[in-house]
DNA sequence: CTCCGCATAACCCATACCGGTTATATAGTT
DNA sequence: AACTATATAACCGGTATGGGTTATGCGGAG
């Protein structure tokens, strides 16, 4: 059984030479093409397509926006992006949005044909210099949750579970009903972490514990 | 000028075949091959490639630790790791130590020179199946991010000012007096806020507030 | 012009939290 | 055996918070 595709691209040429291109291979049946996003959902909905071949630069509703909308109503479709952009941006919110691939329009051709079979069985064909993008998106992401996790404050085992507590939101008689240990004991656990993170209230606890990934 | 690549592989097979491939095209010159990566800085710096080929499973150093040790001396290394893993752990770990590139040991042949070349160009070969994995990572990371961000808990601009200060370890008093404002008027706006976002402590605005990002 | 939201402010009373200090038992270290 | 870190626990006194209630002045919506 072939794989069902539609096409959403503004540019009469480009839909045609996909159409030619696409049509060379029987393991591929192009079931609509659309010079615009407008009526997206309806389009997929009546053309039933396997994979949407989704234009960024389109009047009306974008590339963008579409894939919201598609994804939104058909969960498991696979959605791969061609456009000419490559800016952090625009990639960024295409794979925020749900797309399942993102290729270059400089480098059809070929490749198409190839990232169209490979979303099929689970892969998502991405040009390298978007690639490079993705994974300097992901770094910049890792680093900055993670920096401000360095510092040690060295609390104990048990430090931690009040800690937890606190930053949960529990009061000082709750904590020591889940951890089953006295009022006070809990008071004391909580004066040490005080003077371990040197701060002085819960307030303070639950900042830095949270902004500090300590939890 | 050929490409200088460098492998780190404990299996020697592997490491001899991937010599063999690369030997069959000028474009590489292969500069030195190791199969521990336990002093990956100093063979980096004797052997000097633009290149490292990175095995992730190997004795002693792994190649995750090496990346990081490797990017922290080299910032402009381009590191390919090549493995037969593929979970989500690795992968993000591989990505955020600063590796360039991540293909499958199991379709190596064909497109590891191309792979070469394209990190060369600064792009970032990357298999399919884990350029999908990379995108259901960025895709999860934004909704944990961005997803609480939207509730909108119809705070007023005071009320906000307030929330600040709070979050930012301030008493009531110091608020007031930040603000100018009398202490039972803090009182009457942290109220407010409390019901607004339905808490009943200090400690739950300022968690809420963080992991809301409100402030 | 009246009603509502907002910012301001005050009061009472109860409870929670903070700081300092002290103490015991246990486990691991030197 | 003496020392150290950890977990446990208690007491006192002082300050901070939390809940409920009420009130005033201002500005915009109807």
């Amino acid at each position: 059984m072939s794989i069902r595709i539609a096409i959403f691209d503004d540019n009469k040429n480009i839909r045609n030479s996909i159409i030619l291109l696409l049509n060379t291979d029987p393991a591929f049946e192009v079931v609509g093409t659309f010079s615009d996003a407008q009526h997206c959902v309806e389009n997929v909905l009546t053309s039933r397509p396997d994979v949407v071949l989704m234009d960024i630069e389109m009047p009306g509703v974008n590339g963008i926006e579409a894939v919201k909308l598609l994804t939104k109503e058909f969960p498991h479709i696979q959605i791969l992006i061609q456009t000419v952009f490559e800016d952090d941006e625009r990639v960024f919110d295409s794979i925020c949005a749900g797309a399942s691939g993102y290729i270059l329009k400089n480098q059809l051709n070929s490749s198409l044909t190839d990232a169209i079979k490979e979303l099929q069985t689970g892969g998502s064909p991405m040009s390298p210099s978007i690639a490079r993008r993705v994974l300097n998106i992901l770094q910049q992401g890792y680093q900055n949750k993670k920096q401000p996790a360095n510092e040690e404050y060295n609390l104990t085992a048990r430090e931690k579970e009040v800690l937890t507590a606190i930053v949960n939101g529990l009061s000082y008689k709750m904590i020591g009903y889940e951890l089953n240990i006295s009022y006070e004991t809990v008071r004391s656990h909580i004066k040490k972490i005080y003077e371990k993170l040197h701060v002085a209230s819960l307030t303070e606890v639950v900042a830095k514990a949270i902004n500090q990934n300590i939890v």
